[in-house]
DNA sequence: TAAGTGTACTAATAAGAATAATACAGTTAA
DNA sequence: TTAACTGTATTATTCTTATTAGTACACTTA
């Protein structure tokens, strides 16, 4: 289920993340569904069972998936991750969008570049 | 006219990079104004000339100041500054733009955000 | 030509990231 | 109830990277 390359220069944690993040947005994992315990996955690929629950605190973190102690880690739903990373992409947008307003850059001149895009 | 921090967790380079960023905004160092020699600087301040060097280094990367071999390091002009931010900035909108097109979120979308900033 | 300037390269060191070891606490099913 | 599972917290160790230092080179100016 996960490959970790050796020759790859990322920390094990970052493959991992890595991933699980293709996994779910494949639907291979699909929402809700129980991923493998840290110390089941920890077990097949031979290492420390923190690796792994590293992996899985920044996954929630960036809440692709949910943990439930003593249950077990579940995916979540890609509506959920979807909406997640408009907010942040929003953030970033509206953050930067504020900084070059704040440097004498026009509102004029935004929504024209706006316009001006692909899609 | 440069003030280290000894207990500032942050490397020596870039506070350095930060005391001059901003005496350049601040205007205390005039555009095209001689900066100190990486030697005299460091004499000062009782550190490594490379370590003066890097921040240079890196200054001049974000084309905060120019440096000619053999003659000196000068601050760079206010507006070079300016453009080169808002050079910047823009690209990271655009970027952010982009990615929140293409999960769909509308153009009109982002303009209304736009609109309904202050300033 | 001597004393100044920035720069490149390598080595040493310090700091931080990544991983491991261990223990704790909740859940489930026999 | 208890045994075997689950995630989590804390601390220690290892390892990589970032930071700084040492040294030499090349250019400019007086």
């Amino acid at each position: 289920m996960i490959q970790l390359n050796q020759r790859d220069p990322r920390p094990i944690y970052e493959q991992v993340k890595e991933n699980f993040k293709n996994l779910i947005f494949q639907g291979v994992i699909r929402p809700d569904e129980k991923m493998p315990s840290v110390r089941e996955l920890a077990q097949k690929l031979s290492i420390n069972p923190n690796t792994i629950q590293r992996a899985y605190r920044e996954l929630e973190q960036e809440e692709m998936i949910y943990s439930i102690p003593g249950k077990g880690s579940f995916a979540a739903s890609v509506h959920m991750i979807r909406d997640n990373e408009i907010r942040d992409l929003m953030h970033t947008f509206t953050q930067t969008a504020d900084r070059l307003l704040g440097i004498g850059v026009s509102k004029e001149e935004l929504i024209r570049k706006i316009e001006g895009r692909q899609i």
